[in-house]
DNA sequence: CGACTAATTGAGCCCACTCAACACTTGTGG
DNA sequence: CCACAAGTGTTGAGTGGGCTCAATTAGTCG
């Protein structure tokens, strides 16, 4: 049911076995959505959570004038509104961005699985503290990088995201989000966001083809990026296959 | 000790009067802090949690290039690095904009108080949701709204902010930050930023004189920025004088 | 009063935007 | 299985918001 949330947790929290075997027996129910459709919309306070099992999605909110403003992308393993009730109501909605499997499970058999289990409330209080990391790396980069960084800091994050939940690969994974999508997420038109990828594939940065990413050189893409891991709190001991690479020279463009 | 703190709990969660009195007796140092001074490095790791008492702080972050992107204001009652030790080290610095005084409580003290005052642990929690939510408004208006309608909300924020811990009368507060530091917290550059002040001074939407702010119509003001409360989750109770005012044009730029 | 910091102004440029057309994919129904 | 529609990606041309560089004018404070 939880599988990529427990993957998620045990990375940055150690987790007992009997955490774990609590975890994997929660129950609620899977519901698979299409691409784009709402799953929270603003305004909502509901009585279950949500986690993204498979799929892409994102938190978002639209302006008075129309435009919509991506604030987050959703990865398997993330929740989409753990502590909505806190607030009172969802300040912003959640949408699919591709197809997804979800699990819905009750606030109440939540709550009662966080009291027996202190270190998984816990865990699941160090991965919101990690969300809020992600979006502070994000006004970073929409306020003082090139579309060019942005965007390659967005696929280096990412990558590490996916990775730890198993859905990348040392340096590949499925990437089937829309430029539209990319261009909401980085405040930037698609028309640019379109030249802005090219330059990137252009650059050899990545190799971008029948919606998979290809990294060529980790190294160089998060040189070029500025990107350094250390705002997603992920062990030391983390395996990153790509990081035995050469270092390589940091690529300039124009 | 944590006056401005207890003010701000208090208004979006019930606390009893006996967590109010435990509140009170925290005991901790007070420091005074000159403008523009560190109070957190990148990377620490500290036994103590610092709030703002009085005056203007920032998170930021620098880039290689050298570049300052400010991520939050930090106003009275804000706490700095309450959660850091969950995540191991802060993946960003905190300094001061303005002299600030800082509370400065050891981790322990506070840990007993929440063990004791459970309902003080949720205030905290939710105070930190709400930070993010504000995380979350700051890449909307980084991403989708022009630069006039990013600084006035900017603008907006800080007025509610404000007066949530009685800092700002209904129209007005002190506004002591400078053009460089809200041009890093905007993603725009000085000069630039300095062409928006006075666009929106132009338009008669603020008042800026000597350091403080005055907002002639607060509805106007609101209607340009496409400013909505709902994200500091105040409750609805809250006295906002400025807002009985009659309704008037929205205002429009070019 | 002098030294520094902060705010302001002008000129020229470029990154990113808009509008608009076109090509390629994907999916769906006949 | 094809035809068409809708969605997605790509390209060109022209414009403008926001940038840089550089100099000048306030403020602020010892």
């Amino acid at each position: 049911m939880l599988s990529p949330l427990i993957q998620k947790l045990g990375i940055r929290f150690r987790l007992s076995d009997h955490d774990r075997t609590a975890l994997q027996q929660v129950n609620g129910r899977i519901v698979s959505v299409g691409a784009h459709q709402d799953l929270i919309e603003e305004g909502e306070a509901s009585d279950h959570v949500t986690f993204i099992r498979s799929g892409f999605a994102c938190r978002y909110r639209i302006l008075p004038d129309g435009e919509r403003a991506i604030i987050a992308y959703l990865v398997p393993g993330d929740a989409c509104d753990l502590y909505a009730p806190l607030l009172g109501r969802m300040d912003h909605a959640v949408a699919t961005l591709t197809r997804c499997d979800v699990a819905v499970v009750s606030r109440q058999d939540l709550g009662m699985l966080t009291s027996d289990h202190p270190s998984i409330a816990d865990a699941l209080h160090v991965s919101d503290l990690v969300d809020e990391a992600i979006s502070r790396e994000w006004l970073v980069s929409m306020g003082r990088r090139s579309a060019e960084k942005q965007i390659a800091h967005l696929l280096c994050e990412l990558l590490a995201r996916l990775q730890v939940v198993g859905l990348a690969t040392s340096d590949s994974y499925e990437f089937p989000i829309t430029q539209a999508d990319l261009a909401d997420a980085s405040g930037l038109s698609v028309v640019h966001t379109n030249r802005v990828l090219q330059t990137l594939r252009a650059e050899g940065l990545v190799v971008l083809r029948h919606k998979n990413l290809f990294i060529p050189n980790l190294n160089r893409l998060h040189a070029f990026a500025g990107f350094d891991t250390n705002y997603l709190h992920l062990p030391p001991t983390s395996n990153h296959p790509a990081r035995m690479q050469f270092k390589s020279d940091p690529v300039r463009l124009q």
